[in-house]
DNA sequence: TCATTAGTTTGATGCTTATCAAAATAGACT
DNA sequence: AGTCTATTTTGATAAGCATCAAACTAATGA
């Protein structure tokens, strides 16, 4: 079902403005609605890299009422790739490239 | 000097054919040649993947007589980004995407 | 029911980038 | 000098992608 591929995590991530969206989702204590992260695009563009990354399996979606809620899929990405994303947080959260 | 930018470094080894000059090098004994990897592109498309890694800081490049030698940088990265390439080169080896 | 809030869809646009072919460079060897 | 090997440079092309604006959908609440 999701078989990761790795060349489309990397560039899921790789994008400034994806690589916020799970840098903001890793450091929230629980789940995030796509409208408050704080995202410096238009919210339609939002919408292509929210879907870019739940493509590439590295959030998980659903509703709640009028508002999409973001997962980071943790334990998922552990099991297939250790330690990746945890170096890639870290990374992030040093080399605090300000998403343009 | 080299302050790596980490969505450079991310966009850089996000690609097929760019991963896959990784994961060589990562295991080669030794460093290797351009013209020693087994890449699915022309070689003038090759020295362009050869240049962007270089200039995302992922690998160092010196002539050695009409070749030109290519050096995985395990340290520096290690010591910006710990954890990060060790996890990438293990994750391309399990999802071995086989460069397009 | 109507308005509001939240997000998506659909074009359209412009930029970046991966690719190849052909010509150029440059060292090594004869 | 001349050839071979190795790689780069230069165009040129085509595809992908990030972006925004405007219109649409859908749930909430007055």
């Amino acid at each position: 079902m999701d078989d990761f591929d790795f060349p489309r995590v990397l560039n899921a991530i790789a994008d400034p403005i994806r690589l916020a969206i799970v840098t903001q989702l890793a450091a929230a204590p629980g789940d995030l609605s796509c409208g408050s992260f704080i995202l410096p695009v238009h919210p339609s563009t939002a919408t292509h890299h929210f879907t870019a990354l739940r493509q590439a399996g590295v959030i998980h979606q659903f509703y709640a009422g009028t508002s999409r809620m973001n997962v980071l899929r943790r334990d998922d990405l552990n099991a297939v790739f250790p330690g990746f994303l945890d170096s890639v947080i870290s990374a992030a959260a040093k080399a605090s490239t300000p998403a343009r």
